[in-house]
DNA sequence: CTGTCAACTGGACTCGCAGTACAGTAGGAA
DNA sequence: TTCCTACTGTACTGCGAGTCCAGTTGACAG
């Protein structure tokens, strides 16, 4: 039973790299069977079919990117207690970590999730639709910490700035992806951040 | 030769609409042909393959945009001669334009074939570098005539502000998309528009 | 009136990939 | 010894892309 979570996890392993490589669409099921040295039953004996891959492939990338979150944040609150301050600082260290991520970055897999849509069931696509969910209540929450504390220059909609969080780092890898330059995402972050920086100028 | 014009045209206009619903992978050319009532071959003779097709409508598609941007500058001009106001009330035309769409916006091909890159030839991507490369290119112009005026709060990136403006369409859209909202990418740009008032604050 | 050419039609075929079906097997747990 | 999990291996269906090609139709040119 190690076995099988250890071919499950590694199908998982090589299917993430191939499809934020090349697309879902341009993995093939023979192409991972061959990278992982399992037989095509094999694949089919763990995932019922392309779409059961693409949703253990989403949770799983969530969680890590949750995780990856939750840690960043973690470690700038422990450089800066003003919850102001922490999300620059947070988004600081996400911009430098996209930016040392040598090939690019993986590129988020919720744009591509999103833009081939129709490939997917609606299980993948409510995964999608909740990690975002996800994010704008996280983001919200600390934004409102921060309004609790300065005051906005101009009046904007929480859940909106939530999620320009998200969507200011999917357009940057979407540019990224475009352009075939490397530092785009980072650059919209620190954009992004020199806007929070405006926005949030005095306290109370 | 009109007809030949009218059936690729034809072609071009019902597989667009096909892709921006379902996404490129997800149409076939069976479906395309059954709704222009042509045959097999008849795609064949005016599209070499999908990649030819693919080019074709991004040509088309990106040529729009332009034209569409063009006329909304242009008339935000008309209003306000300022650049920053200029600026200002473009943004705001875009975003009610995409506001106004009622089944939310084609959604932006860029995004799309960005993500199934592999999918397409270097033909097609190059295409679709050089539409986000004009698109940097006329914003970081505006964006130059407005610091010509307006000295910036916080120094910025010309080029990655430029960039900031598709970054944020194409983010707002992938939210859309994947939320199944309808708002999203309008609520982003009038993000951007504060941010904008934010950062050129004062006359020089 | 004839020939040419562009714009197709229609059918047959190859190939790659997803997915199905199912029979068989190796190895550990009870 | 038996059962179960985690596979292997093979064979088959079906779909969509792309190829090949022979034949048709209608406009226009000489």
């Amino acid at each position: 039973m190690d076995q099988k979570v250890d071919t499950r996890s590694r199908i998982l392993d090589i299917a993430e790299a191939a499809v934020l490589e090349k697309g879902f669409e341009a993995t093939s099921i023979d192409e991972i069977v061959a990278a992982a040295n399992i037989s095509r039953g094999g694949f089919f004996y763990h995932f019922k079919d392309k779409n059961a891959l693409a949703r253990a492939m989403l949770e799983r990338y969530i969680e890590a990117e949750n995780v990856l979150y939750d840690d960043l944040f973690a470690r700038a609150k422990e450089l800066n207690d003003d919850p102001l301050h922490c999300m620059l600082i947070g988004l600081k260290l996400l911009a430098e970590m996209l930016e040392e991520m040598p090939t690019g970055h993986p590129g988020c897999v919720i744009a591509s999730t999103a833009y081939q849509d129709r490939l997917f069931d609606e299980g993948v696509r409510e995964l999608n639709r909740q990690a975002i969910l996800g994010w704008r209540k996280r983001f919200r929450g600390m934004f409102e910490e921060i309004a609790a504390v300065y005051e906005p220059r101009e009046p904007v909609n929480m859940d909106a700035l939530g999620d320009m969080v998200s969507g200011v780092v999917e357009g940057g890898l979407v540019l990224q992806r475009a352009l075939r330059e490397h530092n785009n995402a980072s650059e919209q972050i620190m954009l992004f951040r020199t806007y929070l920086k405006l926005l949030f100028a005095h306290k109370r």
